[in-house]
RNA sequence: GGUCUGGUAGCUCAGCUGGAUAGAGCAACGCCCUUCUAAGGCGUCGGUCAAGCGUUCGAAUCGCUUCCAGAUCACCA
């Protein structure tokens, strides 16, 4: 039971004495009472003027008196206007310190077999190109949504849908077997899928050149161009091939892809996320079309005249949708219902959640309403968690351009630079060379991946690769750091044969600096469940910045170890083992890890 | 044009189930390392919360209108 539980009831008991009034928790705003008052906790008390028929200040005095009188929590209280502030007694606090302490997973809800289980889709790569900067937000905020839904209670499965087929590949195939002359990541010492993405340019560029030949010396059109092209012609017959399964196509095809996937492997360890299951639109395509034929046989789709099958929408305020060509093949959203139908065919899925980009909002109306007409259970309520882009300074990435963030150089740019910066500041003179690879490597992701998740998801965010990285202030670094400095005292005081212990009673009051810490660090419980109800990661980075930064200051205003009082002494050393408690489960919600030392 | 997002300090962002004088960091300028890790702490400077109207005891927060930016409305994925 917290503190804010415990006075909400308190709340509801004095109103019902006082003016025999019903009050919803809803009325009940109980805020954190500003800096510059005294107290712990602010009751707005305006609502309740229109039951006591009094003037705020007598209404709050009047309820500030009972529960003084009735709520042994409450220690004293102060009335300002309509605000009744209310300071809570040391001793309440420490016993809600205590709470806290016992409690290895502060704030997370255990997941049992009763608990509903929730899909998380993220990633969704294309296995002809490598990642880049928008994947690496896409991951950071998918992998982070899977630990958040997690710590609420959820079973949760993190899904990935790879797009292995389709005309894209089919350049990629083609440009390697043209001008490839039998190129290997092993022959050439690169990695896979940037050895396959380099191919999928060399046909851009190849089709370029050829249509400005035929354009040039042709006299062709554009257009003309386009349909005369000798490789898109050749490409668009090896999608041909490779739909009948033609062998020596499929070994291409299979062999190319597996290059990639050992090289977004790599990616995916150094980035720290991971899968439970992994889909191919090339085994999902097919359980699509089924479905939506499926559809058309009760009727919930039409044909038209050149046989493509359409969904009508307009009865949903929406378009038609076509959901099958003319030819038979399937489009995206076929796709995307293939896939459905095989996940739920896996899983008791109750919940569906998609993290992919805003400019795709669109899409999963669409695909909320098939789904759900098609018998989804969670189809009608199904998430897309839908994410901004992120734009670099120059504005947004073009391939074209060729001011895409590679992921992988990105990852390994901010590594190189936290080496370089710790080595600056002599924080690695005393390791081992594999001790000072590690904690660049931790302390760089966790300046990118802090720097990425601290934005709310929802909105477009600005990155820029040379600047935005700063290990100071409100970043993953300085949290870091906050925690290696609260791990050395820790290790300070068990040299100097401090037992910790689990109770603790102290003869002198708690300070309000102490206070507010233990209130801060209890507050982290309700943060995972506003986080895990918004599907936004971004309120445990601000939340667990606020935190550190107020820990920074009592660290800064009150010695630890040196301080004389025994009693207090220890009750200082577990206020600071739970604020690096809760930092680490905060930050391993984020996938950041925290170093022990640095 | 329709629909959906967003607009808060010079820059990057918090705050949004309505509550007290709108907060951080960066940048700029001062101060603090003989004291538990200075990737730190303290201070100064910086705002018409895009604009207007409305709802009410009270609006950055809710509603309407306008302006600006982005996304989308494909037989692309």
């Amino acid at each position: 039971m917290t503190i804010q539980t415990t006075l909400t009831e308190a709340v509801q008991k004095a109103v019902a004495h006082l003016y025999s009034a019903e009050v919803t928790d809803k009325m009940i705003q109980l805020q954190q009472t500003k800096r510059e008052f005294e107290g712990h906790l602010t009751l707005v008390v305006f609502p309740f003027t229109r039951m006591s028929h009094k003037k705020p200040e007598d209404t709050a005095q009047e309820i500030g008196e009972y529960m003084l009188a009735n709520t042994s929590e409450v220690a004293a209280f102060n009335v300002i206007k309509g605000f009744l502030n209310i300071t809570i007694s040391s001793t309440a606090w420490m016993q809600l310190l205590l709470e806290v302490n016992s409690d290895e997973h502060y704030g997370y809800v255990p997941v049992t077999d009763a608990s509903p289980l929730a899909m998380i889709e993220y990633s969704s790569p294309n296995t002809n190109k490598p990642l880049h900067l928008g994947h690496v937000r896409n991951n950071l905020l998918g992998s982070s949504l899977a630990r958040v839904m997690e710590a609420c209670g959820n079973k949760v499965v993190k899904t990935n849908i790879v797009n292995d087929r389709g005309i894209h590949i089919c350049k990629s195939m083609l440009a390697w077997k043209k001008y490839g002359q039998g190129e290997t990541p092993e022959s050439s010492g690169k990695k896979g899928d940037h050895l396959v993405g380099d191919y999928y340019v060399s046909f851009d560029k190849h089709y370029k050149a050829e249509l400005k030949d035929l354009m040039d010396n042709q006299q062709m059109t554009q257009e003309e161009a386009e349909q005369a092209s000798t490789l898109m012609q050749e490409a668009r017959q090896m999608l041909r091939l490779w739909e009948q399964g033609d062998p020596e196509v499929r070994a291409l095809w299979k062999q190319m892809n597996e290059w990639v996937y050992a090289g977004f492997d790599e990616t995916y360890r150094q980035m720290g996320v991971s899968f439970d299951k992994i889909y191919y639109e090339s085994d999902t395509y097919l359980e699509g079309k089924e479905k939506v034929m499926e559809g058309l046989e009760k009727g919930l789709f039409f044909r038209k005249e050149d046989q493509s099958v359409w969904a009508d929408l307009s009865g949903d305020g929406l378009d038609q949708k076509l959901l099958l060509r003319g030819d038979g093949t399937s489009v995206y959203m076929t796709q995307d219902i293939g896939t459905a139908k095989m996940r739920f065919a896996d899983y008791p899925i109750d919940k569906m959640i998609y993290v992919v980009g805003n400019e795709q909002n669109y899409h999963f109306q669409v695909l909320s309403i098939l789904l759900d007409k098609l018998g989804f259970k969670w189809g009608k309520d199904l998430v897309h968690f839908s994410y901004g882009m992120v734009e670099l300074p120059e504005g947004k990435m073009k391939s074209r351009e060729g001011t895409v963030v590679d992921a992988d150089d990105l990852m390994a740019d901010i590594i190189q630079t936290a080496k370089e910066t710790s080595t600056e500041m002599g924080k690695l003179d005393e390791c081992t060379p594999e001790e000072a690879d590690e904690i660049s490597r931790i302390v760089g992701m966790g300046a990118l991946k802090y720097f990425i998740l601290k934005v709310d998801a929802r909105k477009n965010m600005t990155f820029n690769p040379k600047e935005s990285i700063d290990f100071n202030g409100n970043t993953g670094p300085f949290i870091q750091y906050t925690y290696a400095r609260i791990q050395s005292v820790l290790r300070k005081a068990a040299q100097a044969g401090i037992e910790m212990t689990d109770t603790l009673v102290l003869d002198t009051p708690l300070n309000l600096k102490e206070e507010e810490l233990i209130q801060s660090i209890a507050k982290f419980a309700q943060v995972i469940q506003e986080a895990g109800a918004d599907y936004n990661p971004s309120g445990i980075a601000n939340y667990i910045y606020d935190l550190v930064k107020e820990y920074n200051q009592f660290y800064h205003d009150y010695s630890i170890l040196r301080e004389e009082n025994e009693q207090i002494k220890k009750m200082r050393l577990m206020l600071s083992t739970n604020v690096g408690k809760i930092v680490k489960l905060g930050m391993a919600l984020l996938g950041i890890e925290v170093p022990d030392r640095m």
